[in-house]
DNA sequence: CGATTGGTTGATTCTACTCAAGCCCGGTGG
DNA sequence: CCACCGGGCTTGAGTAGAATCAACCAATCG
């Protein structure tokens, strides 16, 4: 029992024919992917792999010696200390790619099924050769690490200066947002989401009582419901408010009338706030 | 005063004649950039840029056009929110790069120099050109993306499960570790931090008066003393015991022994954080 | 010299954690 | 069929860690 919970085996085993489908995170925008290359991805990439919802995918600590497609389901990222705690730092949708580590170095972190969930392997070695074949594709290799980091900073932002409200909201508004495809949110949207509630507070830094008592608030007070799996977003107005607090060239707009921004400066209490934000840091 | 505030200009312009030097970050390990490839870095990179402690790099919301080496000098890369709040993702040493942003969107940050600082530019589209052209300067740059994301991960891990005083410790024992070239630390050692407590805290995502008294805890139990930017270490097992507590395959160890293993799970009381750690996140 | 920045300390408040109990529900087994 | 159990969710009461408010000191600078 211990052993395979740890590191199950995988359930089945099935050849993809079509493995540009089962590639598209990898795949999408690569346009020079002729006959040669994808005969060579063909040959690159493993047998599919099926996991039960909670299978360890791997462990915090093992060899990297290749890189996951995410196919179907959900995974968990997460980073595992040795005293039980554990910070989930990436909640991963259908077409995800994941287990990149730097060369050389061992998994920094864990990977973990939250659903039922197919992935499919490609070994470090044979993707570099893929890479050095198929600009474009290294192209994209290089995009999906640029906006996985972009996804960190953005969530280590929220970690370090968000309220617990504003954690949560910030989870479930980038949940829903690539679960929806980034289509715009309607007032009453339904999007599926299998989170607990104890997940969420591994990944927000909260424990997960405190999480329940932030998920009523966040319902009376009209923001959005989250029960059973089921996210309802009532307002995506009050929701964008409290996940999206960023600046964003707001400074850039004030520019415009360079004036009137040295007068409010001058006139306005300099706050150590005010401060901060027009002067930069020192 | 406030649009020069906001995007100062560069103090001096030189350029830089063994441009490779002033890139180690980018061409470490890189060992086939011949003539060829040396002539189109040089001629890749712009003037060099010095900064003052305070100036402002680049903004939130910039375009994307260029990525920066830093060659001296520490640089802080942060998140504003719109209503002053701040976190700094990460602090830059000598050697570091930074500024890649996937490509076509915004920066998702900002870059502000902490001390007087000078970075070598490169515009994307003619590192794009460069990378091409020298494949193991693309393997290094996707190098720097993937430990860069693995830093992240561990930042925020940190961020999200750690007390005060571990953020605190696992912050000052990275700068550390960085800043001396990764030697092994002797109790007693110095090192020239150049961090206000403010600058402590909008990475730790504490208040600096917090940061004030978590310093003192530290000093008093002799761990570390950090005054006038001069970091002493003066216990680095203390250090090292507040600032990684990582699991790294502490599970790996005891898979050795599968039966016993089962066994004390059987016996045990099953508390919520050894399930937890046994049987994975679901 | 006043003004500013960085650091220090105390008193108080509040957010989020801890402990504890109970509910609902699906699964399991007598 | 019902009793039992575990997991997830919910709520309350008490607590702790960090924020806030408010001074004050020391050094630096124009």
């Amino acid at each position: 029992v211990y052993t395979t919970t740890v590191q199950p085996a995988p359930r089945s085993r099935s050849q993809c024919a079509v493995c540009v489908l089962r590639h598209r995170g990898l795949c999408a925008g690569v346009d020079d992917l002729d006959l040669d290359g994808s005969a060579a991805l063909e040959a690159a990439h493993g047998a599919t792999r099926v996991y039960d919802a909670g299978d360890v995918i791997y462990q915090q600590g093992d060899r990297s010696d290749q890189v996951f497609n995410l196919i179907t389901g959900w995974v968990a990222i997460h980073r595992d200390f040795a005293d039980g705690r554990r910070q989930i730092v990436e909640f991963l949708q259908p077409e995800a790619m994941f287990g990149m580590e730097a060369a050389g170095d061992l998994m920094g972190h864990g990977a973990t099924a939250l659903t039922n969930a197919s992935v499919c392997p490609i070994g470090t070695a044979k993707l570099d050769d893929l890479r050095r074949r198929v600009p474009s594709l290294n192209e994209r290799f290089i995009w999906l690490l640029q906006r996985g980091g972009r996804r960190l900073r953005e969530a280590q932002a929220t970690l370090g200066q968000g309220s617990a409200k504003e954690r949560i909201a910030a989870l479930l508004n980038q949940l829903a947002a690539i679960a929806t495809g980034r289509a715009p949110m309607r007032a009453g949207a339904q999007v599926r989401i299998p989170l607990t509630q104890r997940l969420i507070a591994e990944a927000t830094g909260l424990t997960s009582i405190h999480v329940n008592r932030v998920l009523r608030l966040l319902r009376e007070s009209g923001v959005v419901e989250f029960q059973a799996s089921q996210l309802r977003i009532v307002s995506p107005d009050k929701l964008r408010a409290l996940a999206e607090p960023e600046d964003d060239s707001a400074a850039r707009g004030s520019r415009l009338a360079p004036d009137e921004g040295y007068e409010d400066e001058r006139r306005a209490p300099v706050t150590d706030r005010s401060r901060a934000l027009l002067h930069g840091l020192a």
